[in-house]
DNA sequence: TATTTATATTGCAATATTACGATACTAGCG
DNA sequence: CGCTAGTATCGTAATATTGCAATATAAATA
């Protein structure tokens, strides 16, 4: 049906699935790894770097913010995006819970 | 439209959105989390464990294992599921990428 | 072979996402 | 104030996702 049935699973999983599935768009990759290379932070010049229209990257950028992967803030008449620690640091502990049981498992099946 | 114009976007970039886009949902989570609770291989029991129809959770595994994520090897009737290191290993670069530059930038902005 | 058990596939309805043109909003500047 | 540059929001079309009932498939077992 479209919809999703958070309300069976737990505030984690809910959590850790919002935060994955706002990495999960090619666009919103390319805006995280430009915010990586342009050390300082970068402004709506994001726009250029994607092959998508002003609204469609504001878009994105909206749904990277409310997932808490990175804030704005404003810098004149520009906005000044960045990543956000916190929401990157809830999946850490996601996906180094998994590598310390894949490195120990050792292929016990499959 | 809800088509993502991946053929603008490199292959990394659209190969990590479609394994986070996996990982994007509370099901999904769910069935990772459980694979990993029990250690040795489960099998279709793990719709037991989600609030979700059979059809349904067929359909997450599928997913799951077209990303790679996880893998599927038949014993007798039922199949064995487990997590697939290959596709795990390939986001685990990308999270310590920003890992390494998130610990190095100490509020440089923002 | 008929039955049971385990899983996948099909088909469909409901909802969500993606993309963008048009437009609104906001801050700085002349 | 009027204008411009930078962003956000609205509205809408196209497509994707989610969920499930019904059904199909496959292996084990009686």
């Amino acid at each position: 049906m479209g919809i999703t049935k958070s309300e069976h699973f737990t505030d984690e999983q809910n959590e850790l699935a919002t935060l994955a599935k706002a990495i999960g768009h090619p666009a919103r990759i390319a805006i995280i790894q430009h915010l990586i290379n342009v050390n300082s932070c970068m402004c709506g010049d994001i726009v250029n770097e994607l092959p998508l229209a002003q609204p469609t990257v504001s878009q994105h950028l909206k749904e990277l913010k409310n997932a808490g992967l990175i804030k704005g803030n404003f810098e004149g008449n520009a906005i000044c995006y960045c990543l956000n620690e916190e929401g990157f640091n809830k999946i850490k502990s996601f996906f180094q819970h998994i590598n310390t049981y894949l490195e120990n498992k050792k292929n016990q099946c499959c």
